[in-house]
DNA sequence: CCTGCGCTTTGACGCAGATCAACCTGGCCG
DNA sequence: CGGCCAGGTTGATCTGCGTCAAAGCGCAGG
């Protein structure tokens, strides 16, 4: 997995993932050359921390591969994951010195980055580059404001769907995988880490998985791989009106 | 409260609200005339819609006087609000065609709003604005997982006091009402709409506040009028780790 | 002055999901 | 091969909040 990471240090960023890469879609050669030379890869072993919340963050990037989350945590341990990092997202805060979260690898991780200061001062004679933050920032406020939806009104069966359907969007969307109405993934969170996106417990997550399966709305082989056989099924489940919202 | 409007009307937004005027506080004298031109003002009525979601939007803007709220509603009627409108506040989506949520003014309404498209241009050809408006939407953003964070993991009576923390903050801020730890305000929203933003029922709500006061932690005259004798007091009901975030 | 109507409060009761506890399952390492 | 242990399941019981119902409060309009 780590060689992979070789194949991204092309100063075109054409193996950079999506949504990076569309941060300097429209750079010119200059502006290419100065992006290389504040890039670099940071690797990040399964249930390590990638920086706390209140941390001074000396960089913005995007994930290559594998998971990570953001969390916030209070004082008596109760935490909430307030965002899922999946490969082409993006991480960081132009104009902001401190993390706002807890930044944690949910698997091995692999990051991409650019140091911070060049970076913001790009952004500041580059107007394209703070136009498209300003787009991936709106999307992921929207998102999130799904998501309170999600946690403030619907029930535990509800939200399990609503996450299942985000996860099976992404990865048939990024890889493809969807035929027709059948979706098939792998669950990239333990049940502990899906109730901490919820606001549920691990046992209603665990009850209300076996539940769907039991109806015939998922299939599982084993824990973790999931086999959708008709997502709109899935959609009706999460209470969502046809196929509306739900990106993250 | 009409005839105030009257006072926004000059060419460098000296009237205008904190951070509306934030967006074009380092535009010069032909960039402010180009504002001027594509500037305009609208009222609404307690109760009216300003914007239903999915509804094309075209124009961005911000409130002057008055309360709106951003709601998402699923079909069966469960309702969330995901965001409130206090005066300063920005709303719009540059770059975006549709609305996501709808908007409706929960007082009488005053919103100083530019016309979408032609704002988009000088977006484009103005960096500090785009700059700008991605500061303001990553304070969104906070605000909006912040919450998260009290709609999956705080108990009804947390929600209160959380709520209670953000509006005492607001108007301590704007109206510097607050003398040491003593906050006087009015809430602004019925027990219903308090219920929607805290995912909670209107009745959850009356109860909770009964027993806030009943605890001293607050003070009511009349049903809306508020005095948090110890604000302190109020963010450790609100499990909040003294003193941090709860911006809106 | 009474009446009606939003908004709010209060009470009685039920249930979805939390809590506590026991057990299972599969992968890793000695 | 066997023991260990993180992650997962399942069951019994408890409880915070939702639901349903009734009544209070203040104000605008006749």
């Amino acid at each position: 997995m780590l060689q992979d990471t070789l194949s991204f240090a092309t100063p075109d960023c054409s193996g950079c993932p999506i949504r990076h890469r569309a941060v300097c879609a429209r750079c010119d050669g200059d502006e290419l050359a100065r992006l290389e030379e504040i890039k670099y890869y940071r690797s990040f072993e399964a249930g390590q921390t990638v920086i706390w919340s209140g941390d001074r963050m000396d960089f913005v990037g995007s994930v290559v591969s594998g998971i990570a989350t953001l969390t916030q945590t209070m004082e008596d341990g109760r935490t909430q994951m307030v965002g899922l990092l999946l490969p082409s997202d993006f991480v960081g805060r132009p104009g902001r010195d401190g993390a706002a979260y807890d930044v944690v690898a949910t698997s091995d991780l692999v990051m991409c980055c650019f140091r911070k200061k060049p970076f913001e001062q790009m952004m500041e004679t580059t107007p394209h580059i703070a136009q498209r933050l300003l787009q991936m920032t709106l999307d992921e406020l929207d998102a999130a404001r799904e998501w309170m939806l999600v946690l403030g009104r619907k029930t535990a069966r509800e939200k399990i769907a609503s996450l299942l359907a985000i996860i099976g969007r992404r990865n048939a969307s990024i890889q493809s995988v969807s035929v027709a109405d059948r979706v098939v993934f792998d669950l990239p969170l333990t049940r502990e880490a899906m109730a901490d996106y919820l606001g549920l417990t691990l046992e209603t997550v665990s009850r209300q998985v076996s539940a769907l399966k039991k109806d015939g709305v998922i299939e599982l082989q084993g824990k973790r791989h999931v086999t959708v056989p008709d997502f709109s099924r899935l959609l009706e489940e999460a209470g969502d009106d046809q196929d509306g919202g739900l990106l993250v």
